[in-house]
DNA sequence: ACTAAATCCTAGTAATCCTATAGGATAATG
DNA sequence: CATTATCCTATAGGATTACTAGGATTTAGT
């Protein structure tokens, strides 16, 4: 499951894109709307301009916008961005790849194929899904 | 991502469904062969047995065992049992449905749409693959 | 009956993650 | 220079995860 970081992090990416070539928007403005607590929207937006999903001005006037055009933002970047591995195992995961303890070697794992198929699945949706698409 | 708990109850099915028809399989015998710790492991069992996937033998030459063929048993049910929700969201999950605090209505979500899409494309995979693939 | 082998059951615990919130620093606008 | 906004660090409290301890119970074989 998404933490709920995840999910207001991408009804707010969405917010954002819908006021896309307009002017920025305030955290307060999409806390008010999407009824996302205003402090913990705030660090959630915060981290996605460290990744360089969004841009920010400060003081009045100010608020955040996204760096390129909805339709160039994948599922793929936000969900990485804000929750981590695609992936249900991270010993399937194409980013964030981390080895099994208890395996030995993976080829003779039961459930590592299996993983595969959902990861492959599920990321061909966030390949072909953008920002754009959301609104 | 999944919990080990899950992995290990998936790895340990596939383990019994692998000596199917033939004696019960002791959790000492998983534990080592999987490297599951094997405390953990037991109780792990234990609920898959009171789920009614698993039944058991006590005593002398006991362990467990499937309740049905292995064919018969679909990831739709271990991963359930297990893990509890397939879906990335609860608002888009079948069996454990819960609103959202901030949505008023799912149909106006920008990302109700997008998990009901990949809910759908993983159910499809867990529907039509039973423990008898993994092996 | 006795013993060894196995599951059953209740609890508890340490560590980590999640969901925020507080309080001030910094910067831009008019 | 006041107002409005983001930026930054720190932290609190609760839930969940990944186990472990210790004994009760049941069964099979001798």
């Amino acid at each position: 499951m998404l933490s709920k970081k995840t999910k207001y992090g991408l009804k707010a990416l969405a917010y954002i894109a819908k006021n896309y070539s307009e002017n920025p928007v305030q955290i307060g403005v999409i806390a008010q709307q999407e009824n996302i607590p205003h402090k913990f929207l705030e660090s959630i937006l915060l981290g996605l301009k460290k990744s360089g999903l969004l841009g920010a001005r400060k003081g009045k006037g100010g608020g955040y916008y996204l760096m390129v055009k909805p339709s160039e933002i994948k599922m793929t970047d936000v969900i990485r961005t804000l929750e981590g591995p695609i992936a249900m195992l991270s010993c399937v995961s194409l980013n964030y790849y981390e080895k099994c303890d208890d395996c030995p070697n993976e080829d003779s794992c039961s459930v590592h194929k299996l993983m595969v198929q959902v990861r492959d699945n599920t990321l061909d949706i966030f390949r072909n899904t953008t920002l754009a698409d959301l609104v």
